[in-house]
DNA sequence: CATCAGATTTACATTGTAGAAGAAATAGGG
DNA sequence: CCCTATTTCTTCTACAATGTAAATCTGATG
């Protein structure tokens, strides 16, 4: 059972797909990505990241219909599946064990 | 003004060195790390993720007293400096302003 | 001088990031 | 209708930064 582990940008992309819920995919998920990241990311990185995730087994995703507005194409949303969601609990956890302790506490937006 | 992102690792090696406060030397760092994260870290992993925050100016670091224990030699100490501390709290901010409105709450060791 | 604690080096794997190119859809003029 | 320009979304390619392990180096001590 090779050991998950999750890079920075994985886990955001990650924890942004939970936070679109359904209505993951590519373009939405590099704008909610850039809003609460307060920074530009490109569709490349984001697309590189899904496909490594995807990859992983981590995520899974399904194509969805056209829409009719100008050059609306089929998009792919995304989820995460079992795994992906261990995986990223784990990443969460640990997080919180390193911080344990410490003053850090991030003082609101 | 050069963004300063920080890996998994690297924020990870800095909340360590938070947490020892003095005492924070290499060997340290290393078990510290790997009691926290609930899994084994090499020295020469430590260390090179030392170097390059230490590169970034984002850790500095002084010699101490050689031990009078077998072997034991001068530790090289390390501490967050402003921009260290800075880079890390901005860190811990997007990670929270990422996990807002989910429900990922770590439950306890 | 054998051995131990600690540090450094080296090499390679995985992630992060950007930019350019590709593909599917629609609007509108002819 | 039917081209094709334009919009939206996706894929590909290339390179930079981080993560990780293993071997080597150093200076101390018994």
């Amino acid at each position: 059972m090779g050991r998950n582990t999750l890079g920075t940008l994985e886990q955001a992309v990650m924890m942004v797909i939970l936070a679109l819920g359904d209505g993951a995919y590519g373009v939405a998920i590099r704008d909610e990505l850039s809003r609460r990241t307060r920074r530009e990311h490109t569709l490349g990185a984001v697309y590189t990241t899904l496909d490594r995730l995807s990859a992983k087994e981590l995520l899974e995703s399904y194509l969805g219909e056209p829409t009719p507005t100008r050059g609306g194409r089929a998009k792919r949303y995304f989820k995460l599946t079992g795994e992906g969601r261990q995986a990223l609990d784990h990443a969460v956890n640990t997080r919180h064990e390193l911080e344990y302790g410490l003053g850090l506490a991030g003082k609101g937006a």
